[in-house]
DNA sequence: GTCCCGATTCTA
DNA sequence: AGAATCGGGACT
């Protein structure tokens, strides 16, 4: 397997996000295949929490490509987002599902459950254990393991939508998932 | 310092 | 349809 440089990441939002699909994202000894992800890009997307600028809580957003931008919503939930495009042009991708692969045994102790392990942001962080302290501004293009991976396989038709849980932008269908 | 609400999930 | 639950960010 491939794991993918930087300069994947380093690219348009929209062709990460669409090319993501079918790859596996690895973190620590669990995995799973990624099926459904969401673009948010830029200043000027009103869904993206960097439209209104650099925060403390969005700075990943704005760092370099091929990095973790992991934050905490709902007083409850962790969402995990991999950043692209150029250092300063604030871009990531969401990772909203993946099939589990390695260590599934794992996500369903962490889960509490033995379906819908990772259909969903929120699932997804609890599966593969990742939290705003543990994980946000990760490089997954460095030497660790963790990361994502190309195995040659390959989605099937994509579909899109207009992004999950937002109130503005809902224009853009900019939600891909197979 | 205060206030509002969220890129969610689960249950009823 | 509604609750759970709390930190970030906009604003006083």
């Amino acid at each position: 397997m491939n794991k993918l440089p930087r300069s994947f990441f380093n690219r348009p939002t929209l062709q990460v996000a669409q090319e993501l699909l079918g790859k596996i994202l690895v973190i620590g000894k669990t995995s799973g295949r990624i099926n459904e992800v969401e673009a948010y890009i830029g200043q000027n997307d009103p869904a993206c929490h960097a439209c209104r600028g650099k925060t403390e809580r969005n700075k990943a957003m704005f760092g370099p490509a091929g990095h973790l931008y992991v934050y905490f919503t709902y007083g409850m939930h962790h969402c995990a987002n991999i950043v692209t495009e150029k250092t300063g042009f604030p871009a990531a991708v969401l990772i909203r599902g993946i099939q589990p692969l390695e260590g599934a045994e794992q996500m369903e102790k962490r889960r509490g459950r033995k379906d819908h392990l990772a259909n969903g942001p929120g699932k997804l962080c609890i599966a593969l254990n990742m939290t705003k302290k543990s994980h946000n501004e990760m490089d997954l293009c460095g030497k660790s393991k963790d990361g994502v991976y190309d195995d040659g396989f390959v989605p099937p038709k994509i579909k899109t939508s207009p992004r999950i849980g937002i109130r503005e932008g809902l224009d853009k269908k900019w939600r891909f998932y197979f």
